[in-house]
DNA sequence: AACTATTTATAAGC
DNA sequence: AGCTTATAAATAGTT
């Protein structure tokens, strides 16, 4: 199976599966009762997604999420322990980090370059190439990149309790311990009150999608 | 259609299309040449994730986007203006956090809730069912919730410069010699490389997934 | 988990 | 782009 090369099948058949994908993903979470999201860029960087019940609250708690809830991955690696403060996100930022600093290391020994970066207008440095930086550019942003890295893991934990606290609005009776299934017939619920109007099966859903419907 | 009510079954389901949402996911992104990510929470809270390249890199472009280069909604919503500051991500933090801020209003008029509360060991007042918090916590929550949104706002930006030039790092000093851990930007020649030996067409992707092979 | 009957998705042509 | 249809693929039910 190969990328279609003539530009307007590729489109065509872009458009036709992705509906279908979309209903795909809107079946399993209706038959199954599970939360699912989809988010595809195509090649012009439009952005298409799903989510049911929502696309955000999903992104948001895979974020969250410590390795200890995640199920391991292909290679069998095994999940870290309970506990465990670093996220599978934070470890990935932390890998950028590390190749920020390791260019950051060579770049030192150069020892020419720091004036190598001319303010252009209408562009910050931030946003030139990062071999065009020069070492004080890249000090400031390796050290954005631990503040960052941080904030990240804090609101994490933070928007994780948030979230599944705000699911709960619905319920009257305990029941603290189960989530399962919960969170997203609450939501659900919740909505349906707000919004004053009940969608069809697979629209409930969130689309971001032009002509979709 | 319905949730299947039978358990079994429904866990049969589950996995079969969860592999047919993913396999239909590959395709799209290896005919079409887009970038998707997908991510499914089962009812017992497990992940299940798909992501081609990757799943995070998607995640985070999906979060630092600005509206403008969104597609509209599927009601027609107008994208906002060029360089608007608030995303979808942040109108819909946005959203939930007035729907806190209602609950908020409709526990100030009971008038009686200030007591209701009572701190239990091992919990943290924040991870009790919202209905049983009182005003002061409401109010702390719904604080917390906007400084979160703020925040999230200019990280989101900041990070969507960060990430995109550090993926810049790669293209001019080669694959980053004596770097051990790897980035997923070149993930199809990397995973070949290391597993010497080729992968079918829609296992290439990143999955995250119990015995998937 | 493998098999098959049936339903569903989709590519190609209009 | 929408509509039709022949073909291919996914899946529910069964063993």
């Amino acid at each position: 199976m190969a990328r279609i090369k003539n530009p307007s099948h590729r489109q065509v058949t872009f458009s036709k599966r992705r509906l279908g994908l979309f209903k795909k993903a809107s079946e399993i979470c209706t038959l199954c009762g599970v939360e699912a999201v989809i988010i595809v860029f195509s090649p012009g960087q439009k952005i298409f997604s799903f989510g049911y019940p929502n696309v955000d609250s999903i992104v948001v708690r895979y974020l969250s999420r410590n390795p200890t809830s995640r199920q391991t991955s292909s290679n069998g690696t095994k999940s870290e322990g309970v506990g465990g403060q670093q996220s599978s996100t934070m470890r990935e930022l932390n890998s950028q980090l590390t190749k920020i600093l390791d260019l950051l290391e060579a770049e030192k020994s150069r020892g020419d370059v720091f004036n190598t970066l001319k303010r252009k207008p209408n562009q910050c440095w931030w946003e030139a190439p990062i071999d065009k930086l020069g070492l004080h550019e890249l000090e400031i942003l390796s050290a954005s990149m631990e503040d960052l890295k941080k904030n990240i893991a804090n609101q994490s934990m933070f928007l994780e309790k948030t979230i599944s606290s705000s699911s709960a609005l619905g319920m009257n009776k305990g029941n603290g311990a189960g989530v399962s299934d919960q969170q997203h017939f609450d939501l659900k619920s919740i909505e349906a009150k707000i919004e004053g109007f009940a969608l069809p099966d697979h629209l409930i859903a969130n689309f971001h999608a032009p002509k979709f419907f």
